[in-house]
DNA sequence: AGTTGGTGGTGACACGTTTCAATAGGTGAC
DNA sequence: GTCACCTATTGAAACGTGTCACCACCAACT
């Protein structure tokens, strides 16, 4: 069964040197006609397969690149995954995809994998703001570029301006004729949550409201239940303070907001508007369709591969950049 | 910068033998507790990492599992793909995700690329139902465990019982007074694709219905915007013979079709009573909350890796095993 | 003192590839 | 016929780890 078939294998059974197998593979132009074609036929006949791990071992790097998402559950990530592996594979790299699901032990874990893998090199939305192993990783030499997050000339980094996310999505909340806004969404000590919220507070300073006009409330995390669950804390408020709309971090927190919403009768946008973030696929086709901030997701995960790949090629000459989209509003029935 | 460190600079500043080195990395028992300690210092102060690549070649085969799945945008595959990452993160494996998108030729890539890793073992719900690649793999000694897919007893495979899926849908339909029923889903290529259309005969028949009261409603693919497309199609057709409720093959097709209704201003379900099929999170989160056929998706991911494992630890030993969980229909409004 | 047994440590080899200096063989110029 | 030159091919070394047969040492027992 298992019997491995090497370089060397087809070396004999084409009658060749090993070194000219090798050049087969590798630079068929070297290689006579005749003699490449014997080759090939006995790698067919042998039905021989590189083995990675040895030419890995022999490069000192891997052919694999990482990336790190904060929640794979969310089809903001797999379609940045999505844009990242098409590119990807046009440079013959595999990706694997890793989930720190928020935690930063996973996210350690996973980076530690990496470069046990020797990988190519790591995209990552990393959790907290200080990631040390980020630090070890390109010390040792692999390329990292951080993904929905900007960040200081230290480092190439890929993202949306989620100030002016906030900033848009507010101030259409504004120009609806809202005067009570809550911001749902939580840890702050995501970077992109603090930063949508800091670009609601800008909206309101330019609108000429008091920054009291925003209750923030705070979820464990950015998903679906976490979003269901807040419906009852809005409720809870008294009427008077109530918010008449909010902007949630983003979408699937949105969705779970406003499946608690119909669920408990309510009506969205009359009894509450709701704006989402990211503009997932199923933000168009919820029970309200959802007003959202939209991204550029695959767009994202192309300009970090390039951004990888040019440091890849010339490390020294390798200036770290800073990419930045604008998000853009897409206004829908939830704030109607 | 790069200036690699392996386990023979961590042996001179230890001053012990390169074997210990590895002892200490793999048989601490065997070693000293004061050698073990000294090696450790010196690990610690040089910064090794072991080197993934050495130990693959000299293992003959990687710590990594494969995971190739139709579609990546369709979270009962990210939901899969978390099930099988926690099972596999347990056993110190990795797992690279790939997507083969319906396509046969992407499949094949993420196939010999994952022979080249000589990948631990491949958990893959193929896109056709032949798939030479497969055997290919399968011979040189790598597990293969078909997911979502039942298979004969030639190969281990984790599924949940299709048929029956169908069948409880439009029973459910029938027991509700509908009396045409469409099945929207494809291509029927797609194995799961034609055993739920199957089931759904299936339960006409025992239902003393003529199969010609399903109309069969062919998408090109499985997701939202395939979804999106039917409602013209639906509605197309004369009133006297248009179907009054709908069993869609996945919830994608269904939130799709049920946005396009809702944005036609027709009500669902008076106007269309609408069944899915995976019941993912967004489903009960929709316009109308969805009537789904749940499939126990992290259960499949879980049962796949046991089945790998098995046959990893004892290929001689090893039978394969058909592993069939039963679906369960989930009503909410969107038959109500 | 010699034998036995056990513990802790050694060092050479193998894994499969790529690379590169060296060589063989052939061609054309003088 | 000799020499230089070019192309096609060779063979050995290196990448970093895990394994395993072997050795050194010490304690205990005869």
């Amino acid at each position: 069964m298992s019997e491995t078939v090497s370089v060397i294998d087809v070396a004999g059974r084409a009658g060749v040197s090993l070194g000219t197998v090798s050049n087969v593979l590798n630079r068929p132009e070297r290689v006579a006609p005749a003699t490449r074609a014997r080759v090939l036929r006995a790698i067919e006949e042998l039905g021989f397969v590189r083995n990675e791990a040895a030419r890995q071992l022999r490069a000192g790097r891997s052919r694999t690149i990482g990336l790190v998402v904060l929640d794979i559950g969310n089809p903001f990530f797999t379609d940045l995954a999505a844009g990242v592996e098409a590119s990807a594979q046009r440079s013959g790299l595999s990706v694997v995809l890793c989930n720190s699901n928020d935690d930063t032990s996973r996210e350690r874990h996973h980076l530690s994998m990496l470069q046990e893998q020797r990988a190519y090199g790591v995209l990552i939305t990393p959790v907290a703001n200080k990631t040390p192993a980020i630090e070890i990783l390109r010390r040792a030499g692999t390329p990292v570029v951080l993904v929905d997050r900007g960040s200081n000339r230290q480092q190439c980094s890929v993202a949306v301006h989620d100030r002016v996310g906030g900033e848009l999505a507010v101030t259409h909340l504004l120009e609806r004729g809202h005067r009570r806004i809550g911001f749902v969404g939580g840890p702050v000590s995501i970077k992109q949550v603090s930063e949508r919220l800091a670009g609601a507070r800008s909206a309101l300073r330019a609108a000429g409201r008091a920054e009291s006009a925003l209750t923030v409330i705070e979820t464990p995390r950015l998903d679906v239940a976490s979003g269901r669950s807040t419906g009852e804390r809005i409720l809870a408020i008294g009427k008077r303070l109530r918010p008449t709309a909010v902007f949630c971090a983003n979408d699937l927190l949105a969705l779970g907001l406003l499946q608690d919403m119909t669920r408990r009768r309510l009506s969205v946008p009359s009894d509450l508007a709701i704006v989402g973030y990211d503009d997932i696929e199923f933000a168009g086709a919820a029970a309200v369709p959802l007003t959202s901030v939209r991204q550029p997701r695959s767009q994202l995960g192309h300009a970090a591969m390039e951004l990888l790949l040019e440091e890849v090629v010339d490390p020294e000459q390798h200036r770290h950049r800073q990419v930045v989209f604008e998000p853009e509003l897409i206004v829908r029935d939830s704030t109607a």
